[in-house]
DNA sequence: GACCCATGCAGAAACGTGCCTGCTAATCGG
DNA sequence: CCGATTAGCAGGCACGTTTCTGCATGGGTC
């Protein structure tokens, strides 16, 4: 009896609910619901009397409350696949940064957050994704049968993947490149400019950008009558990649082009060259996969393939919440995104130009 | 009257609530709470075969649900500063890669997610932090009067900055370097390497790293009485840097030594350098700060210095989390982590070894 | 003047969980 | 054998919001 008396009870002390509000303005919890979402038939005078006293109090509505009441969240879970104990290589290479950074602005742009999320998921109560409440997730590279998108999708949330999905993992969307295609047009590249036999420097993982670039790269040895000349590696640890780099230099049957398939290749790669006295383009060509910038500037400057990783997590996001609210059906759920191949010199037999006079000062190039 | 038998009404078919569980297992919904939770006085009996049927249906409690009641959402917030049009630099430079990466794992651990959001915050109700429950906020390099910091401390939530807020800003707590101490001590070892005259590649932003280390270096100058040499750039800008490092080497009064704030200076002075003739380090002495592992294999190495970004993103989550659990309180709100200048070659005038063998082709060196 | 409809707002039922309160039966000390 | 304690569990309120339903009121139309 007296208790009806307590206006707010265990409510924080500092912050106003939608009850102080309506009592405030003097109407009702649903005309200031109304008012401030713009819903519901109020004449503009209510409306803006009720935004004035929500502001004068400081209002903020709760978004627990309101993702309890709509079912709606407005947060993308965001995950990547786990390499070793490192907790995961999530922008270790450009390209997930690069990635990760469309994709955020192309969910903020459109109202809704990222929230990083782990790829593997302990089936225990204490598990993050247990904590949070998604609308749909982004999975970078998931894997043959990943439980974490199996499960997802079981519950009835969207899943859009960036690379493709292998065997029957289920999704409701994916983009990718053109692997293939990208890495055939890139060894035709070399072959143009006078390769001879052109090497590879590939990943030992199982993801299906190293596999489909590396039967691509199979393909087109095997057309042209070429010996496959390959090192693999873990491709999480940088150290063996400099290592491959030097083994495939080292080979007997040392190739005169090399094709990198992960960001540091590039480096490691001219390094090794500098080492076997090697000169680039001269004595061998140097292509490797990078979305960084720093091969612009290298010296030579390396002709990389850009997988326009903005691109691709603008499309996943945008698939992504087109799916949840539900506005892309009949739509195509399988979207390529075309590669880039930036020419520098490191590809070319003859440099377009020479650099801009500036006299060298010691032993005259 | 005969509402009372419908089970479940609008839940989304498919997806099992707590009442589900305790109809199928023939408890209360305290009993099921108390026994997935860990709580109250149950016999391992009963809480087993909670457990059980709960996994029986594929019971996942709500998110949304257990927020609003608990107040906890298991949420971080991780922002950063805009930079002109686009969304933001996030992990434009390894900085914020490494930094965010180790944030996320760090999180990850405790039980807590990270959101990224953006530094700005439209006062509007379509505003992304408006629809996300956040425990607490990482910021990153706040403003001098950010009024997203302003509003998340007077809402009483927990923000700790990576960066020394400046100014009266309010915050929980902070993590930097010793901005300062680095840039003498990197001073002095090229003042030791026999550089006269050292410049600066520094930004035109008012941010807190860019401000503390060009007063320092300016303060260095006159302590040593050498004239500032320096030129500054909007730093988000990739291309206005490589501009910058040209300008700050075609000076009449050119340095012999050079340091660049930014991770891409590396590359830009030595391409620089390249195009005057100048040679690394005999002519010029350099040194960057970054984080990227490129600078390793460049011609010659160089040198760089940390601000073990890694380590910076655990301390601020570790002191975010034991704020919003309560667990700091008489500890220090301020943390200094230790810088690492890592020594190559671009900054000693004598090499401490020549590369191993490996006959030079052409021109014999 | 009776009917109808549009307008402006209030009441109240959910959403699904956590936890405080309380009730019953079993154990225990004396 | 009896009061006191405790284990084991159920009832029900509250978290703060959205939204369905409904009740007045007023101005039109026949």
């Amino acid at each position: 009896m007296s208790r009806t008396e307590t206006p707010r009870r265990g409510s924080r002390p500092g912050r106003a609910g939608i009850r102080d509000v309506a009592a405030a303005a003097g109407v009702s919890i649903t005309t200031v619901s109304d008012a401030l979402n713009g819903k519901g038939r109020l004449p503009d005078a209510t409306r803006s009397h009720v935004r004035e006293v929500a502001d004068r109090l400081g209002y903020r509505p709760s978004a627990a409350a309101r993702t309890l009441r709509t079912g709606k969240s407005g947060l993308i879970g965001l995950t990547v696949t786990t390499y070793g104990d490192e907790p995961f290589t999530f922008t270790e290479f450009a390209y997930f940064a690069e990635m990760a950074r469309a994709a955020t602005s192309a969910a903020l742009a459109r109202g809704y957050a990222l929230v990083i999320l782990p790829a593997s998921s302990r089936h225990s109560p204490f598990d993050v994704w247990q904590n949070v409440a998604l609308d749909g997730t982004v999975v970078i590279d998931p894997s043959d049968d990943d439980q974490v998108v199996t499960e997802l999708m079981r519950q009835g949330l969207p899943v859009v993947s960036d690379g493709r999905p292998s065997g029957d993992l289920p999704v409701t969307a994916w983009v990718d490149n053109d692997h293939e295609a990208a890495v055939l047009e890139l060894l035709d590249h070399l072959a143009d400019a006078g390769a001879r036999r052109i090497g590879l420097l590939t990943g030992t993982t199982t993801d299906t950008y190293t596999r489909l670039s590396t039967t691509a790269y199979l393909r087109w040895c095997e057309r042209v009558g070429q010996d496959p000349v390959y090192e693999s590696y873990p491709a999480h640890d940088p150290c063996a990649g400099a290592v491959a780099a030097d083994r495939l230099l080292a080979r007997p049957d040392r190739p005169d082009a090399v094709y990198g398939l992960f960001d540091p290749n590039g480096t490691d790669l001219l390094a090794a060259a500098r080492r076997y006295g090697l000169r680039v383009p001269e004595d061998l060509l140097l292509v490797c996969c990078s979305e960084s910038t720093v091969y612009a500037s290298t010296e030579p400057p390396i002709t990389t393939l850009s997988l326009k990783p903005r691109r691709i997590g603008t499309a996943v996001v945008q698939l992504l919440i087109d799916a949840i609210e539900g506005l892309n059906t009949g739509q195509p759920v399988e979207q390529v995104i075309p590669t880039e191949l930036i020419i520098r010199t490191s590809s070319q037999r003859r440099p377009p130009r020479t650099t801009v006079s500036a006299p060298r000062s010691p032993s005259g190039d």
